[in-house]
DNA sequence: GTCAAAATGTACAATGTGGTTCATTTGGTC
DNA sequence: GACCAAATGAACCACATTGTACATTTTGAC
């Protein structure tokens, strides 16, 4: 367990128990509503915004005493709250504060938990690196034909960036911080060539067929693969700007996915 | 004149005189050593390091007046620092203070020219995008080939954007933020389209002589290109974590560049 | 039921950070 | 050489932001 994180935090803070695994189970639904804030509560806070300081003996907050644990429900809410915050706001410009105000729990559960700000950074940034492993799992290319597998591999992974703008935006954060997070991490960089490793198989075949030209590194393919459907997304606010094109846009999209795979498929066939 | 900007800047300050091109003069060399802290008090700021609190005698820094005005050294130290520094850290990253610190002048200085910390960063991005700019204009690919002509602007696109990781974390940074920047700015936007009307020449060029195929948008190639171009700058310390692979390194940086040129070519020709 | 560990709430402390105030010095102009 | 606007210095302020101390409640084991 190359656990090199977790270094001084002295003090008498019983948190960081075994129980490390960022990954949480997402299995075990959040069991919705068991959390602390009853939906009267949530309610209440609405009329407080439209009544104004009218139901002020509902006393400070909560009412007396009564709460579940939930200990999973409070991670998996806070862990989707700080994603959303820290894919807007960057790892610096995302306020903890704020993360805390917008979950049902309380800024203290986020340090419970989470240890740090950045500890919470790591947890987002690996659960979404995960997220797009287990995607890329189910992939089964081995019955297509090589260029019909490597359109399939690059319109999924067009797709996938386009549909999780969330995802695109972490990389680019954590790229920012020269990936110094990634470093730590451990739990990623493990199942990294797996995606190489695809693309080679199909290369192979492909070559093999005389479908491809051989002398061609697959992480090549990837890289090409990989930028074509990172860039539209990563880039998309400052093109609209200089360009007035708008690649979120349906047809915009539909017409660079076209676009992009027949660009990868014409780089690598004979 | 779109000035948008400026707003509520009220308060007897006297800063935002009419002189806002942020462009400032990059003909009128910065008088090396011109600035304020003279090259003695560098050095004795050293000494200090090395000595601790030896020469104390030498007051409190600065000897008893006698500094030179230079408006244009400074802004061009300050706006040099807060490129570094913003590149570095991102906008919400950077510190003012520090930035302040990096300078030979003082943090009063960055607010009196350019008003804000956002104001500071403006001024950098816009003249990250003017240089780019600058060197575009230079590009005469007229009396090339259509390949070739486009083989060279995927070449200088590529290397551009090699050789200046600046540009392209700036370009990263903004687009986190939406390109909100980019939108007040103003001066971009308007040389946008230059980009793609050298590729529309040359791709007209290489369709009626039947070396391209037809029906292709110029915006297209553009942003193959680009993305090409980009994301091996971007994304480099994430595929360095993931894929163990250093895009940086002189060997992968040249084999990368020809396959991108060969990848750009195939996309088009007939 | 008792008890301890886990989970949570509330308030606060300590420092970081953007921005400002006030005073002073230069440098050109007449 | 007087004068005024531009340029600069140094300290300072108000508030934002991360993290913590302390108290309290649940929950499961025995």
């Amino acid at each position: 367990m190359p656990d090199a994180k977790n270094h001084a935090v002295a003090g008498p803070v019983s948190a960081e128990r075994g129980q490390d695994p960022a990954v949480v189970s997402s299995s075990s639904e959040p069991k919705a509503g068991s959390l602390h804030r009853s939906a009267d509560e949530q309610v209440s806070v609405a009329a407080e915004v439209a009544d104004g300081p009218a139901m002020k003996p509902a006393k400070s907050g909560r009412n007396a005493s009564s709460w579940s644990q939930d200990p999973d429900g409070v991670r998996r809410n806070i862990l989707d709250v700080a994603r959303a915050e820290f894919v807007e706001n960057g790892l610096s410009g995302a306020r903890v504060d704020e993360i805390a105000a917008k979950t049902k729990t309380s800024k203290r559960m986020i340090y419970y938990y989470f240890t740090d700000k950045e500890g919470l950074y790591r947890a987002v940034l690996e659960e979404a690196y995960s997220q797009i492993r287990e995607l890329e799992r189910t992939l089964d290319l081995g019955t297509l034909s090589p260029p019909d597998a490597l359109a399939a591999l690059a319109g999924f992974t067009f797709d996938y960036h386009a549909d999780h703008a969330d995802f695109v935006r972490l990389v680019m954060i954590e790229n920012i911080h020269h990936a110094r997070h990634l470093k730590m991490s451990g739990t990623i960089g493990a199942l990294n060539s797996s995606a190489i490793d695809m693309i080679r198989e199909i290369y192979e075949r492909g070559v093999a067929g005389g479908a491809f030209r051989a002398g061609i590194d697959p992480m090549n393919i990837h890289l090409t693969i990989s930028a074509l459907s990172f860039y539209n997304v990563s880039n998309r606010a400052s093109i609209a700007q200089v360009f007035a094109h708008d690649m979120g846009a349906a047809p915009a999209r539909a017409d660079r996915r076209a676009s992009v795979i027949d660009t990868v498929i014409r780089s690598v066939r004979a």
